[in-house]
DNA sequence: TTGATTCGGAAACAATCATTCCCTATTATC
DNA sequence: GATAATAGGGAATGATTGTTTCCGAATCAA
């Protein structure tokens, strides 16, 4: 069931919720219509499902990368670098959850538009922890605004997605490389 | 016509293009149905011209913005500042049309897809203009990697109007401040 | 082996969608 | 002033949508 849940996400990634129709679902899930509308009470429930499989997925993703560095720059640094990755290539263009959702249903959707609002929360207040940690072991100057920073580093991680999307080509290094002034 | 027109891009900037139904479209262009399929050939064909519509009116927006500076540093500040204010609030709320058809349509439509495209790189070719402006002018240090820097701004100006539809507030003075660490 | 129960699959359902067709005004032309 | 031509409006159409229902197969207990 998992294995079809991780199916259902990839479809919607690429496609977006209003252009996946269940018959979309069904031939990605393996599953027949009649078993879909037995594991979930319909469309949006299976839509829920996959998007808070894929931000429990990505979020393990991000911390792994964290978990490359030796100190708040540096694992903020990997983080960024993660970030660019996913939103690069074929990855990319299959698309982010969180921006999908944010862009297509946010406005129309409460319960969507609660929970993408919650997550880019979470993810900002992860961005902020790593700097405030940085700044406690000396990798990033005290002067920097944590909240600030962390806020646009949200708006990058983003638009990285809309960019990666768009077929722009993305260079890790480099966008990184530029990044990492906004905690001079 | 054209006012017919700008009724249609609010649609598709809050609904996006797949959960638009040509009902709402009508309703919107105060149009019966007859009318809108003699003015346009198809559904994609009035999404098409409002798209069009939309990137003309955000153009000239920018390039105001840009004018109100006196040198290429403060007139890349105008512009940054006037896309935190477009991406906040009840505007940013109803969405931007480029991130909409990037993310919604972008993959599998490939006449949008080319459109998208195009236009990411005229507005990061008009940043990196900003940018060269700046070093000629002496505003903005030799040394800052244009190209880099315009690519990263443009993931900037996608995710602010991804953020800001996820209604999470923007202040402008806050976060440009900290993005024009980026020409340091 | 038999009975009950759970699971997946395909056909049927109503609703909604994009699109077309036809009718009615309104304007312009002769 | 009559007529042709055009633009706009609304009902009809066929396809597709999300959803439900019903049926067969497989699993487990007795």
């Amino acid at each position: 069931m998992d294995t079809a849940l991780d199916r259902a996400v990839r479809v919607f990634r690429e496609r977006g919720y209003h252009a996946t129709s269940i018959g979309d679902l069904t031939a990605a899930m393996r599953l027949a219509t009649g078993s879909v509308y037995k594991a979930f009470r319909d469309k949006h429930a299976v839509f829920l499902a996959a998007f808070e499989r894929y931000v429990a997925l990505r979020q393990e993703q991000t911390r792994n990368a964290a978990a490359k560095g030796t100190n708040g720059r540096e694992r903020l640094r990997h983080v960024l670098l993660s970030h660019v990755e996913h939103s690069q290539g074929s990855e990319g263009r299959r698309g982010c959850l969180v921006v999908g959702s944010a862009v297509e249903l946010s406005a129309l959707d409460p319960m969507v538009g609660a929970r993408v609002n919650a997550q880019l929360k979470t993810n900002e207040n992860f961005i902020a922890g790593l700097i405030r940690e940085g700044q406690a072991d000396g990798s990033i100057p005290a002067h920097v605004e944590a909240d600030d920073t962390a806020r646009l580093m949200i708006c990058i991680t983003q638009g990285l997605r809309v960019v990666g999307k768009a077929r722009l080509p993305l260079d890790g290094e480099r966008l990184v490389g530029v990044a990492m002034k906004l905690l001079a």
